[in-house]
RNA sequence: GUGGCUAUAGCUCAGUUGGUUAGAGCACUAGAUUGUGAUUCUAGGGGUCGCGGGUUCGAGUCCCGUUAGCCACCCCA
């Protein structure tokens, strides 16, 4: 296996295989990833997000700062000339490490997005790998309740722009929560009591009630926590019987008006009414989230888990700068988004990201061919020519197979009378094109075909 | 990390109480015909049955291990 020019010995093939939760993207995979990736980017430098980009490797200790066994099973780590290093396992972390370090040249409020690939260790389930991309967005250095809307409309023009017919913003604030635990007598017991009312999605709650009454939560407070976590209904609705579960304490209130106020402007900025549901279950086990939470999930598929999320927190970067940093953002979850996609049938599956195939129809015009796609690229189309001039059903085949709109057919006795055959592939429409040697007016016609085509011809 | 289910050709799947050279459809390749995605005809390639052990005269089939996928717990995107 010196040579790779070599054959190789069948005995010392290695087999060509991935890690567990790591995965290859094929072409129409890869294809359908780079979509949504450029509509986050859209959307988010629509709201005046920068990007910024960090290491996959940090110093261990940048990582497990904070500290979660959890998150300190998941990571991979390993020690390279005597230094300790880990991948990072999310993009708030390596945040936090860089607002710490920069925030002094960056300016507040400072907005970034990050879309970069993260590792856990943990084990694989559908939508769940351990090696995946987040699509994060933040804002910090601002407690200003217009970054949290600002936020929620992120999310939802995001989900919106991937084309996703029917999907849910479920959001919550943690200080209602707080507010009601602290009425409860339970505010140090906070981190269970939210871990064990986040599973009411899966779990009855029957089962709810049996593991708060497993860590010692008597059974009247239990019961007003059930009762606080099943609200449903209209936001307004919801909101009103908060009141008197939450409103009489400091944070519950301000809890319930912050987020009374937040769908007002999510009104006023024209997000449909029912896109957002107050969902007073949404805890997120995440320790730092201490205002605003949200999760977002795919109506036709809420067992897929919540495919954006996030939500406000006090101090991004204390551990590692006295500098007090507040700040809101959330995640997109491509893979999973991507999964749930697949399941659904929703993909688009293309093998070529190209506008036009050009048909090799005959050797001797191959300059010609060379002329004619060189100006549709000029003019903006991606054009792929067939590299061997095989058979023209054979040729038509492939462009079919591969999702091309447009074949583009030019012959000898097309050439002669100043024609082209331009075929819509879909439909297996064919337009005849006359151009009489004169290649602008050419990529005109196709041009006009193709915008046909994607208008749904 | 714990438990359950699964693994046969590129894809979808057959494969009898364990018994000859492991099959089908689709897909693919080449040829014939045609200047156009189709039809038809002919020929062909492709599987160490996920991998490694074991039981047996004999294993795709039974047992153990392992890897991967799915599901539940946990956690989360």
């Amino acid at each position: 296996m010196t040579d790779p020019r070599l054959p190789s010995d069948p005995r010392t093939l290695i087999e060509p295989r991935t890690l567990k939760g790591f995965r290859d993207h094929l072409p129409p995979q890869a294809l359908a990833r780079e979509g949504i990736l450029d509509i986050a980017r859209r959307v988010y430098r629509s709201y005046g997000f920068v990007p910024i980009d960090t290491p996959a490797l940090e110093y261990l200790e940048i990582l497990t700062g904070k500290g979660s066994d959890e998150t300190d099973k998941q990571l991979y780590r390993f020690t390279h000339g005597g230094r300790e290093v880990g991948m990072r396992f999310d993009l708030t972390v390596p945040l936090a490490r860089f607002a710490a370090q920069h925030i002094g040249t960056l300016g507040i409020p400072f907005k970034r997005y990050h879309m970069a690939t993260v590792w856990r260790g943990e084990n694989t389930q559908r939508g769940r790998y351990r090696e995946f991309m987040q699509c994060d967005f933040d804002t910090i250095g601002t407690t200003s309740p217009l970054a949290d809307l600002e936020t929620v409309l992120v999310v939802h023009d995001l989900l919106s722009a991937i084309g996703l017919e029917s999907f849910t913003i479920r959001i919550n604030d943690r200080r209602v929560l707080s507010g009601i635990l602290e009425r409860l007598g339970l505010a140090d017991r906070s981190t269970v009591v939210l871990r064990a009312l986040d599973k009411l999605g899966k779990v009855s709650p029957e089962g709810v009630a049996a593991e708060l009454a497993g860590h010692g939560i008597d059974a009247a407070a239990s019961a007003d926590l059930l009762k606080l976590a099943l609200l449903s209904g209209s936001p307004d609705s919801v909101l009103d019987a908060l009141e008197p579960l939450a409103g009489g304490t400091a944070p519950g209130r301000a809890g319930i008006d912050s987020l009374r106020a937040l769908l007002d402007g999510a009104g006023q900025a024209d997000v449909p009414a029912g896109r957002i549901v107050v969902d007073p279950s949404i805890a997120r086990g995440l320790d730092y989230y201490t205002g605003l939470v949200l999760e977002s999930f795919l109506d036709e598929l809420p067992a897929l888990g919540s495919i954006c999320s996030g939500g406000r927190y006090d101090n991004l970067a204390g551990l590692y700068t006295k500098q007090h940093l507040p700040g809101i953002g959330a995640s997109l979850g491509i893979d999973r988004l991507l999964a749930g996609l697949e399941e659904l049938g929703r993909l688009e599956t293309r093998e070529t990201a190209a506008d036009v195939f050009l048909v090799y129809f005959d050797e001797a015009h191959r300059g010609n061919y060379l002329r004619i796609a060189a100006a549709l690229r000029r003019a903006g189309m991606a054009v792929e020519m067939a590299a061997e001039p095989k058979r023209v059903g054979q040729q038509l085949k492939v462009a079919s197979k591969k999702g091309f709109p447009l074949a583009l057919d030019i012959g000898r006795d097309e050439f002669a009378a100043g024609t082209a055959q331009c075929k819509r592939m879909k439909s297996q429409h064919s337009t005849v094109i006359d151009w009489h040697g004169d290649v602008p007016v050419l990529v005109k016609a196709v041009a006009a075909e193709l915008a046909a085509v994607r208008l749904g011809g």
